[in-house]
DNA sequence: ATCAGATTTGGGAGCGCTCCCACACCACTG
DNA sequence: CAGTGGTGTGGGAGCGCTCCCAAATCTGAT
């Protein structure tokens, strides 16, 4: 025979029931005071609210996900693959944007690395699982499925970046072209003439943008094309050191090189002065990302700053409102960048 | 008049009512073999299995977390105000061992970030809200009171280093002591006979045992006891460049300093080339962390690495454990800390 | 063959909430 | 004064699971 104790959360814990028997209301008037509901008039939910503070409830989050079927919780999803976006700001800074904008909400964060192939299915199936409401996905590589399975199953996603010029899948990125742009126009503007550029992996559309940017700047500048002027990275310090190396040995009288990367920009600097080249006198240099990295290297790097906080933000503001209205449009927004100017150029 | 349609989700997702018809066995059966139940026959367990690869079917989570009355999620909470944490790897290396630890459970990691007094209870009673099975606490000052709140609430904790020598909560810390008085013999070692150090806040515990193995080596070494050489940083860069000044106002003739983290280490270096001292030749340079920053110092930085990713595997199997068996012993382990010797020493 | 004891199994009850239907109550209207 | 259309409100049903009791089945010793 049950005891009938109504009302009394098994661990001690006040119940929904436990606040509508104080407030001497029903239970479905607790719920509609709790979950805001216009429809309670203003005497009650004041009753009520009292009751809640009284004894100081707090919502059994997993009866609701089971009953509202739904979790009040998002995932934000980086593929560790990238060990570089850890060791970045870049990381930190989504994070810290993305707790802010959810700091008053109840929805909690959760946090998920994919590293493996097998994670990631994993993933794709945890999501599956109405365990969450919606995903937020860092730094995703131009083949990755993973955004357009998610989008598939119904689940609202958001993404940091684009895959191509074409992104089906709702993003918010920055403005990589107009950034680059702006680090060549500045260099040239300093009165450098052999501007070359060491570019990202070009199967990431933001290295393809921030090439596209230094094209456009010698374009403008009138500048003739020159392929030499052009060596290939991967966004790593190894690779900015390797093609600078390269870089040196076709064109030897540069004096001006734009890094799609920070840590491209310190391989380049350690390149440089092996080759015995002094920074900024001899050939200036910008980087991209303004890491921690810029602001210790010697000299200081110039770098383009994207408004990495006001990206984690943004795309977390999108998602919850795509959470909320599943007919609402995925944002698809470009904003903008900055060029932080220091010693180095 | 509810029609009846036995274990079919709501979302056409299979429950565990239907992997039970599948596999022609009651629910409690399944539950068992979900849960990993000895009390069910090979038998039985295969044909459960394979029901449940046929429908593919996952079991929700919230409704687990209700019925059994846990979340299955852990929360790393992280007291934002040390921005620094963020800044260096160490808050990245931990969630990647926390992550990789709770890889092959199915146990959630929730992030959770506290800038404000307002936060920190606020997350205190989400902690009381059964929404979390237990909590792993980063790089805890002196005089926080949520370990024990937690603690007190019954809900497993192990923290990253201790507020104190006499901790009462269970945690995971290295040795600081080990790793500054290494670093200190290192540079005696290297014949530096004036050894300054720069301490971090004295309110943290671990800057104070960094302090302590600096006197410790020096000791060791017979050299006297001289207040001069030690002057007091709060780990980051500015403090360190201000120490490094007034170290040698005090003491022109000094060879070595020992700084107890790698930006102080950074700063101390910039207050070196100012004054025209060279590193390592004038002055030899240790800092402690062995961050990113320490690669890229020039010349390349000495430094204590803490087995960082090893910490967060090893708190967090010690919470799984905790959260299994309440009754266990919480963790009071103390890991190894090594020197990486570099260029500036 | 028989039965105590161990092993395996089924399924009722219930976790704490939301959803939604039904009903009470309140103006107003004609 | 009955009728109409709001508002507010109570509470049954049910979300998908786990817990646990009782029943069924299976040992192996007598």
């Amino acid at each position: 025979m049950a005891v009938v104790r109504r009302g009394v959360g098994r661990d001690g814990r006040p119940t929904l029931e436990q606040v509508a028997a104080r407030a001497g209301v029903g239970r479905g008037t607790v719920s509609r005071v709790i979950n805001g509901s216009p429809r309670v008039s203003d005497r009650t939910r004041a009753a009520v609210e009292a009751a809640i503070a009284d004894l100081g409830y707090v919502p059994h989050q997993a009866a609701r996900a089971l009953a509202a079927n739904r979790s009040n919780a998002i995932a934000l999803v980086v593929p560790e693959v990238e060990a570089r976006v850890f060791a970045e700001p870049f990381f930190s800074g989504i994070i810290r944007g993305v707790s802010a904008e959810l700091a008053d909400t109840d929805i909690q964060l959760l946090l998920t690395l994919i590293r493996a192939p097998r994670e990631r299915t994993r993933f794709a199936q945890y999501a599956a699982g109405n365990r969450v409401d919606g995903v937020l996905l860092v730094s995703v590589h131009g083949d990755d499925p993973l955004p357009d399975q998610l989008a598939a199953m119904g689940l609202p996603v958001v993404m940091t970046g684009r895959r191509s010029a074409r992104e089906p899948v709702p993003y918010v990125d920055c403005d990589n072209q107009g950034g680059a742009q702006l680090a060549v126009e500045h260099l040239l503007g300093r009165g450098r003439t052999t501007v070359a550029t060491i570019t990202g992996p070009t199967d990431m559309y933001a290295a393809r943008c921030r090439l596209e940017g230094y094209q456009e700047a010698m374009r403008v500048a009138g500048k003739p094309h020159d392929d030499e002027l052009l060596a290939l990275g991967d966004f790593t310090e190894e690779s900015g050191y390797a093609a600078m190396k390269e870089l040196l040995r076709r064109r030897p009288a540069l004096d001006g090189v734009f890094c799609a990367s920070d840590p491209m920009a310190i391989g380049a600097r350690r390149a440089l002065r092996e080759l015995g080249r002094t920074v900024p006198d001899d050939v200036a240099l910008v980087g991209f990302d303004d890491s921690s990295l810029a602001r210790h290297m010697d000299p200081a790097l110039t770098s383009v700053r994207q408004p990495i906080e006001g990206m984690g933000r943004t795309m977390t503001r999108a998602l919850l409102r795509q959470i909320d209205d599943r007919e609402a449009e995925g944002p698809r927004l470009v904003l903008p960048t900055e060029l932080v100017r220091r010693a180095s150029s």
